[in-house]
Order: structure tokens, then sequence, then C-alpha cells
DNA sequence: CTGCGTCTATCTATGGGTAGGGAGAGGGGG
DNA sequence: CCCCCTCTCCCTACCCATAGATAGACGCAG
């Protein structure tokens, strides 16, 4: 296994860690262990808690990102626009019954050291902007002001993480399908 | 100080800390220092923190379904009815900057103690079945089907539930009126 | 004198983090 | 071709702080 791998295999550890228990919840031990290696060995890669905890964080709104594809590329109906945000979180609960890597984060974010907090600020920061930017190209944003789009784009959002709370809390995956998502108005 | 009153304090005490912290995030003997008494005394009223998360919850629970008020006095307007969800939602926000407790227990719902995540998963039961109930008086509600009726409550607390981990993340309190609670359809 | 509530003192486990050693790959000079 | 040097990467072994939790003593009120 190369350094690169090790690094890869870290990072994603470490993600799938966060997203089912939060950032207090995983230590560097336990990532060893899940790993094959030594913590010592996960320091050499990742010197604190805080960089790791950074690093898993830019690589998730990376790969969110990457996942959601060029703006331009973005569907021209709203409900298409908010149904391949809304899917990626849909995605990862029915899959693996995992939190949003950000909406775990954000719900800690108060306690968060500066840099995680930093990173998940610009991951809703970014998904938002993309979001708005999809959306000014529907028929419906062309239509109307930049606020209400930001209006539609952020509760799209937050009824994508609010529904994962309720799922995961209720037990019942199905729930996540019965939440509705804001229409534009 | 009454031992109840010691009670009573470290009940809210921990409820803060949790809610800004995450169920991970706080310790017996940061309680008992806040509180000024001695960890060990603290152990004295709860035996674990299992016990003491459980209480909390259940507390809260209790809260806020008082704070809601009983079903028959709700609301007969749906947007009255969203508004009084969200509005407790709301106001531990802004005047406290504290998540909704079981919204932060729901996050970390797959690492907690059973009894923990047995109470929260009553509270969003709890929550919901009043909010179908108190739907059920509109003139809406009864134009549609309980399942109609479950849908919009589940939208409508994921919403509040999404616009505080948004607002909190995002560093602005601001966003959490600009996300918009999910109309009856 | 009993018992409740708090204390001191301590246990064991685990947390993040560090120091320093050693194995192996790779490159240069003899 | 071989030796040696160096650098990378992981290891062992540890540090200290903090975690949840317990035992048993103390003081005060009834």
């Amino acid at each position: 296994m190369t350094v690169q791998d090790m690094k890869e295999t870290i990072l994603r550890t470490a993600a799938t860690m966060i997203r089912s228990r939060g950032y207090n919840g995983f230590s560097f031990r336990e990532i060893a262990d899940a790993v094959g290696v030594k913590s010592a060995s996960v320091h050499y890669h990742f010197p604190t808690k805080e960089a790791l905890g950074a690093a898993v964080a830019r690589r998730y709104t990376e790969d969110f990102l990457t996942a959601l594809g060029p703006v331009d590329e973005a569907p021209l109906e709203v409900e298409a626009v908010q149904t391949r945000l809304h899917g990626q979180a849909r995605r990862s609960l029915v899959e693996k019954n995992l939190m949003c890597l950000c909406g775990m984060l954000g719900a800690e974010v108060a306690d968060l050291p500066d840099a995680v907090a930093a990173e998940t600020r610009r991951f809703f920061e970014r998904s938002v902007a993309w979001t708005e930017a999809a959306l000014a190209r529907t028929a419906w944003g062309q239509r109307v002001d930049a606020p209400a789009r930001r209006r539609l784009a952020l509760s799209t959002l937050a009824a994508s993480e609010g529904a994962l709370i309720l799922a995961r809390s209720l037990g019942d995956m199905a729930v996540f399908d019965q939440v509705d998502l804001p229409r534009p108005g």
C-alpha cells in the first residue's frame, strides 16, 4: 500500500466514523485499528485531530460538489435541481445509514476546532452557492430575485439535513422519503 | 438548596451543554464545576451518564410538549400550527445559540446509549404526533388523509432542525428565518 | 443516632500527542 | 556489483490529561 493509499484509507475511514458517530465520537486509535496500523502512524499522516477533521471535511465538500456536477450541466427544472441535492443525502442514508458529514459537523459546530468549523461552514456556503446558481438557470429562477433563490436553496438543504436526522432518530428510513422538499413560490 | 433544586440545576446545566456541544461533548466534571459541586455528587443524583442523558431528554420532551400546549388549544390555521413548532426552535437559537436538544441527539443517535437513543426517538414520535393531531383540526387537515398530514408534520420538523444546523454552521442566525416552512399541498 | 448529601481520594480506560528506533526502498560512489 | 547513506513510513513505548465511575469518610439535620 502506497502512502497515498494509506492517506486515502484513513480519510475514508475517518469520514465514515464521523458520519455515524460525530467528531467527538471517534479516536485516532479506533481509526488505526480499523485501518490496521498503530495510532502513531495516523499521526504521521495527519498531525492532529483538527487537521484530520478539516481534511475529511474538505474532501467531503469536494466530492459532494463533484457529484453535483458543473452548474452549467445542472437540470433546468427546479424539482430536478432539488432532487439532485436531496438524492445525495438519500443515497448515503439508505446505503450505509450515514449522516451527511457536514450535517453531523454542523450540529456539533459550537464544539469543533476552528479549522473543522471553518470547513463545515465552507461546505454549506459552497453547496448553497451551487444550488442558487443552478436555480438561476431555471425558468422559475429567472422570474424571481436572488434572495428568493437563496431562500429556496437554504430551505432545500435544511430539508435534507433535517430529514436525515428524523429518519435516523425514528429508526425508519422510509421517513426520509416522507419529507417533502419545499416548493418554489 | 434542596435536593430537588440540585437535580433541577444539574438537569438544566446538562441540557445546555448537550445542546451546544453534543452528548459526547460534555462530562460529569464540567457539569459539577458549572453547578459548583464535585463530580461524585452528580453521580449521586444520576448514577450514570446514560441515566442523566435520558433524564435530560425526557425532561426536554415534556417541556417541549408543554410549550406547544394541548392539541385542542392549537391554532386552526396550518401556518400557525407550523409556526408554533418552528418558533420553539427559533427562540432557543436566537436567545442562546442552542440547538434543539433532540436535534443534536438525533444527529449522534447511532452512538448513543440505548436509553438516550430511546428518549430521542420518543421526542420525535410525540412531536410528530402532536403536529399531526393539530393539523387534523385545520380546514386543510380535514380535506386530506392521514399520510398527507404526517408528511407535512415530518417536513415541518425537518425544516426546523435543518434550519438550526445551517444557521449555526454559517454563523448567521438570519439564515434561520430564510428557511421557508413547507406548505400544505 | 441515623441517614442524606457531599466530599476526598482513587481506579481503570481512553483520549490526543510525542520520542525515538528500525526496516526497507532507492540512489550514488567505489 | 556492492556497500552505504538517506529518507520514508510505521513501529514500540511512553506522557499527561481527562473520562466515567466507585468506596468510604465527614458533617449536618431531624
